[in-house]
DNA sequence: ACACTCGGGACGACCCGTTAGT
DNA sequence: ACTAACGGGTCGTCCCGAGTGT
């Protein structure tokens, strides 16, 4: 039991040392030996904490689902847009959260099924336009499952755009820029007219969230 | 000038087998050996057509250039939809565009300035963008770098979508889904309805592209 | 800290049949994987130890210069003379001296000063024989540059033939045969009378220096 | 029979340009296409005229036999200097010749007996050496086999020198000093006196040979 | 429990001398 | 005499595990 702190703060550098290297050279680039010099460690450590470099990979991929996810809004397509919003704003400032993007985007070890992100943005997507429709806020003529699809991929294309053209500088302005084309043509007008498409929501609801985490775990 | 039969035949096996193993891997996981094994031929023939690996790569990427181009049209918005539409068709039916795709995307050599195809694409686009709105196409509030930018990032993220899931299979009605999503946010409805969307586009006009090239080319 | 005798033992057994290799093969010709198999190690342990070919190359060479020195002596001549004696009893007698005197002649990385050896021989021999001049050994007319040169180049020379024609079993009677030749010509009488020619010398103090040396890391 | 031309030129062109690489770079470093590049020709072309590499190098050691000998002398040391300066002169003069130094001392193909050409040098040294002996040139304790073995030895060994610190410029002056160094340890005095060792001997006599070669293919 | 030193080989790209086919 | 192709071999890298402390 004791002794776990020095365990805790090499993984933590095994791990974001292995980030910052696969966000640089994707994943088939990446080498073992530059994690260890980056992370300042040796090949036993590493091992001990990870199996292997695709078990790496999967530690990063992995970090990320057990983010504090966000209020539940009364329009749905604002938490669509919201979404979207922390998402780039994460991007941008985590790590992490990078590098697990360009791991599930990379090829990866081939055998793999890349598709899972895909279909599972797709579908979470899916089901937040499905509300919105139930609740009156899309065009008649919208396919749900198309308009999810179109926006996953083309919020994913935006994304790889942002990261090589400015290292994701302005990924905000662009998702921001994608909404901006995307909503009028599946939104009815008076909605579109209350969504706020403002830069600063991603920063603002992810210090929110943080916030109230770091409530709740002050609890226990 | 005699005896380039063979010569030509084994270095098209070589394009052939390389686009299809990058297309498959990715260029840092693609092996020489598996091509050398897919091309039915030997390490010496390969490298002596080609210098290097990349020297490959950039000839699978060079063998598009000398592609023939689409005829101008009076509606330029027209003709921003039907090169994404050929584009799609032939991403599905040639073989070393589909590798080539992958490639100027893929990381490759991570020195490389990969910003390359997205401000070429990007700058082109947006070109096609102003002159339509020197032809009133447009919205008057159209940003059109912004908006040359969101196709061009989107396009690539569908088509990697396309890639992933499907194996290029819906890359056209994809491609057309986006269209549809994107141009009533920029062009004024009139131009909107006298566009032809329609799928087929991409074949027609491709197969049009070829026959006038093979009739230039009787010729001589 | 630990572990290291297992280290020291395979470094050993590299450097040892790295040199065995380079000594009979050249540099260039040497590969790498002979020595593997005549040092029974592997791949890994050996870029363990070192990181190319011409790591291992400066790796022999470099294991020569913390050897023991000889006494300084009254006669300047006798003490050129021992350097050469036990210089060919060292080639004779240590496989690493052997395989660094071959690797500094040899061509080597091409682009590699090899000027270097060979001035700073020849840099050294010259400053003994101006110590020898001092004390009135050398005839008059001697241009101690000159014939530092010379005798650098004969000593190379010599030690080549006879390790092509007798692998350097007859490399001390030659160098003796060298000085005998040439001292007459630079050296007033009556101190070729006086001085030690005999063959052992190579031998008598090459154990010597090593049982000094023994002994003052005793004390440590 | 006609045609032939090219060929001899193409021979002659590939075979200089072998001599120049195989100088700059030892046998086992030079390579084909570095050869080619300089010679301006094919693979075709070199394998018509030489079946390997080691062909090749057989063709530059063979050049040189074909040469005029010098006359023979009165005083055979006279005739030993002369040897040694003319070899000089042409080392420094004649790429072939140089070229085919340099491989003779080159490991070369290791299963090569490299021991013969000093064998060989050895003992026609040692040949003239005896007939100076009998002529009484020589002083009597001189052994005249360790006496050749020394000379020859430290020939090459200079002429390695030389090569590697000027580029053979000072070869010429460097024999002449061997001479000035051994000679007074093997020659009577009266005989030193009466030998010319001028460092133009060397080229002289070259000259003085070439032109009886002349005159003699004249008259077929 | 955690970390490190050392070693194992399979595999990578590429080069090289050489031969076929014309 | 040249273009095209061959295939063995080169050095080096990479991911990983075995053995050894702490």
């Amino acid at each position: 039991m004791a002794m776990q702190e020095r365990a805790v703060r090499t993984r933590r550098a095994i791990l974001e040392a292995a980030a910052r290297v696969f966000d640089r050279r994707g994943y088939q680039a990446a080498t073992i030996t530059e994690i260890l010099t980056v992370a300042g460690v040796t090949k036993g450590a590493l091992y001990f904490h990870f199996q292997s470099k695709e078990d790496l990979a999967h530690g990063i991929v992995a970090e990320q689902d057990l983010k504090p996810y966000l209020p539940s809004q009364s329009s749905k397509l604002q938490e669509l847009v919201d979404i979207g919003m922390v998402h780039a704003y994460r991007v941008q400032t985590d790590l992490l959260v990078r590098a697990g993007v360009r791991l599930t985007l990379d090829s990866r070890a081939e055998g793999l099924d890349r598709t899972g992100p895909f279909l599972r943005w797709g579908g979470s997507t899916r089901e937040l336009l499905d509300q919105a429709r139930e609740q009156g806020e899309l065009l008649p003529h919208v396919d749900t499952q198309e308009t999810a699809d179109l926006y996953v991929g083309s919020f994913a294309g935006v994304q790889s755009m942002s990261h090589i053209v400015s290292g994701y500088q302005d990924l905000g302005r662009r998702i921001q820029v994608l909404q901006r084309h995307v909503l009028p043509s599946i939104a009815v007008p008076s909605v579109i007219a209350a969504l706020d498409l403002s830069p600063d929501r991603g920063r603002i609801l992810s210090e929110q969230a943080l916030a109230s985490v770091a409530a709740s775990e002050a609890v226990s």
